[in-house]
RNA sequence: GCCGAUGUAGCUCAGCUGGUUAGAGCGAGGGAUUCAUAAGCCCUAGGUCGGCGGUUCGAAUCCGCCCAUCGGCACCA
């Protein structure tokens, strides 16, 4: 059993599944992972961020078989389809998992060996509700609402059976109850959590995890008529990514040629032998137990009760926290296929394209369905919330002091001149030396950005992305009342007036390094355009060295990490000297009336 | 049907264990300015805090009922 690294960070996406077409969902789960993946790689955590397809199912098989292709090329067009769209949308993850592969296939099955020798399987019989015309079963409520007839078909449904390999959940109430009494925080938010400590009381049942009825699956160790049920071999990317079961799978002899036929596991690994799957092990396994669990409200249940329980029963760590997100609803109306309302891939690059990619990563994660209630997306709000926050205030802030930078200090980081007494924006209500009092009293900058900070940190670890960005943007709202109060720019008007330019110069390096700060606590947000703010304020405080940039650099490639977090986000860190450019980050766009 | 949640200014929402004139952001209207991307700043919006009843010296904040909206209810990624 790996033992996890407390400097280390693992975080995923749900794998999603090839039968798909991406759409907002998986771009709203992936983007705000990476945001907080780069916030944890920022804080110089080693930090492994995974997302991956979900490749095995009679759905794909069934979809593949009309297009007369076999389920591995269906998956491999797909799977390369994800990981094109995802790469548009800036993503840093350090891996992507495809099912398909023959790492996974051989931990999948060491897994299912370890829980069957451990008891945790029986073989029982299923009974459902089928569709023969789609050779699906459909679940009892949806039975009832189709009026027990295919949805496609028309034609009734059968009541039929067949037998399967149960996980034996039932066993696992106790323990859960156990585990959840101990970890109140472990599904965020608090409402989701409530759900499913609500269903737990109504009792948990043993949960078929094989099939029959379909070949495109990860074959059953021990019994090659059933394949692993589909959730069961996706839920365990998660710890086969990581090489976990690497040990499992070699000490139990299982080798790649128990694959699925027709399976060629394209992509990125291909590891196969005993080697190289140790190594896998040795790279990445004390990056388990996964931080993050970040997913939709709808598979909730996999990932807060069989999962945790799936674990127990193989003795591993279970992940801290699990983060469910709602769903994006459009203009007010749920997005369906049938509605036609799905903000789909054309449209996000609509918006890219307009706004730009930051501007999307912003709204996403800004503006979207974090907590228990569902997002509205509405171009008008987009158009808003762009114009507001990031023209206005983020783009406006640095422009106008990266302009007076310019104007008053010769394009160079100022002087604080009251630097060893107070570095403060007035020190109370009174001001200093005759210099107007800030808004509050409690304007001491670096107080002020170091409680920023903390406030950013805090939100981060708690996955409350919005509050995280509301800490930079208000220390920008400071800055620009500070400006306003200070009136530099009405000091500057002689520039022969030694000591009003001396206090010139004292606002403007207070302003120069705030907003340089509140730009390190935007950068996993905003990554193009916080990394053109810190080039144009003092170029690179102490960011990565090797790359010549203060953007998140990714920890696994070799020597490209984050830099010293306490000084990155410190008050102060340009030096005195250092250019400053004025730096126009988020163009105004006129929005046309559609 | 069962379980749970929500209903606060035009919009999105804060308001912990009940207590001075109910708040923020955005939008809208007005004002003073000009360093800045016609941005920033200041003032304003008089909203029965869903409805009714109760507890209390006192409730948006506790209890009950009602209305409305929403979510979960297991094999769906």
């Amino acid at each position: 059993m790996p033992s996890s690294r407390a400097d280390a960070a693992f975080i995923t996406t749900p794998i999603y599944y090839v039968n798909d077409r991406p759409h907002i969902g998986h771009a709203y789960t992936t983007i705000i992972s990476d945001v907080w993946a780069r916030a944890s790689r920022l804080q110089g955590r080693s930090t492994f961020f995974l997302t991956g397809t979900d490749e095995h199912g009679a759905k794909v098989e069934k979809s593949a078989t009309a297009r007369g292709i076999t389920p591995q090329a269906l998956a491999d067009e797909n799977a390369a389809e994800f990981q094109r769209v995802l790469g548009t949308f800036g993503i840093t993850c350090d891996d992507f998992i495809r099912t398909t592969q023959p790492r996974h296939i051989r931990q999948v099955q060491a897994f299912l060996k370890a829980l069957a020798a451990r008891g945790a399987v029986t073989l029982g019989t299923f009974q459902g509700w089928y569709d023969e015309g789609q050779e699906e079963y459909y679940t009892e409520t949806r039975a009832k609402d189709l009026g027990y007839k295919s949805p496609i078909s028309g034609r009734d449904l059968v009541r039929a059976s067949e037998d399967n390999y149960y996980f034996r959940l039932s066993q696992f109430q106790k323990p859960l109850e156990a585990f959840f009494a101990a970890n109140p925080g472990f599904v965020q938010p608090q409402g989701r959590f409530n759900e499913v400590l609500g269903r737990l009381r109504d009792g948990l049942q043993d949960v078929p995890i094989t099939r029959t009825n379909f070949a495109w699956g990860i074959p059953f160790p021990g019994d090659g008529r059933h394949v692993v049920y589909v959730w069961i071999d996706a839920l365990l990317n998660y710890v086969t990514a990581m090489g976990v079961g690497a040990e499992l799978a070699n000490s139990l002899g299982i080798a790649e040629s128990t694959a699925p036929e027709g399976s060629t596991a394209g992509g990125t690994g291909h590891e196969s032998d005993d080697a190289t799957l140790a190594a896998l092990a040795a790279a990445r396994s004390t990056y388990w137990p996964a931080q993050y669990h970040v997913i939709g409200k709808e598979i909730l249940w996999f990932h807060a009760v069989i999962w945790p329980a799936m674990l127990m029963a193989l003795e591993l760590p279970l992940p801290r926290r699990i983060h469910a997100h709602s769903f994006w609803i459009a203009d007010g109306q749920k997005m369906s296929k049938s509605m036609g309302n799905f903000i789909d891939l054309p449209t996000i690059d609509r918006y890219i394209g307009t706004y730009g990619l930051d501007a999307w990563r912003w709204y996403m994660a800004t503006q979207g369905p974090l907590q228990a209630a569902d997002a509205d997306f509405r171009a008008a709000h987009f158009h808003e919330m762009y114009t507001a926050e990031l023209v206005n205030l983020v783009g406006n802030c640095a422009s106008r002091v990266g302009a007076m930078v310019g104007k008053y200090c010769g394009g160079t980081m100022p002087m604080d001149s009251r630097v060893g007494r107070s570095v403060d924006a007035g020190a109370g209500a009174a001001g200093v030396a005759g210099m107007p009092a800030p808004r509050d009293a409690i304007q001491c900058w670096v107080v002020r950005c170091g409680a920023a900070v903390a406030t950013w940190r805090e939100a981060m670890e708690d996955f409350d992305l919005v509050l995280a960005a509301r800490a930079a943007l208000d220390l920008l709202r400071d800055v620009d009342a500070y400006i306003n109060r200070t009136e530099p720019f009405k000091l500057a008007k002689d520039p022969s007036n030694a000591e009003n330019m001396s206090k010139v110069h004292s606002i403007l390096a207070q302003c120069t390094q705030t907003v340089r700060v509140a730009g390190v606590l935007l950068l996993p947000f905003l990554p193009e355009k916080m990394d053109q703010l810190a080039q144009a304020f003092g170029g690179v405080p102490a960011g990565c060295a090797a790359c010549g940039s203060v953007s998140i650099a990714r920890v696994t490639e070799a020597g490209c990490s984050a830099g010293d977090f306490a000084a990155l986000a410190r008050y102060g860190e340009i030096p005195v000297g250092a250019a400053i450019a004025k730096t126009a980050l988020f163009p105004r766009i006129e929005r046309k009336e559609s």
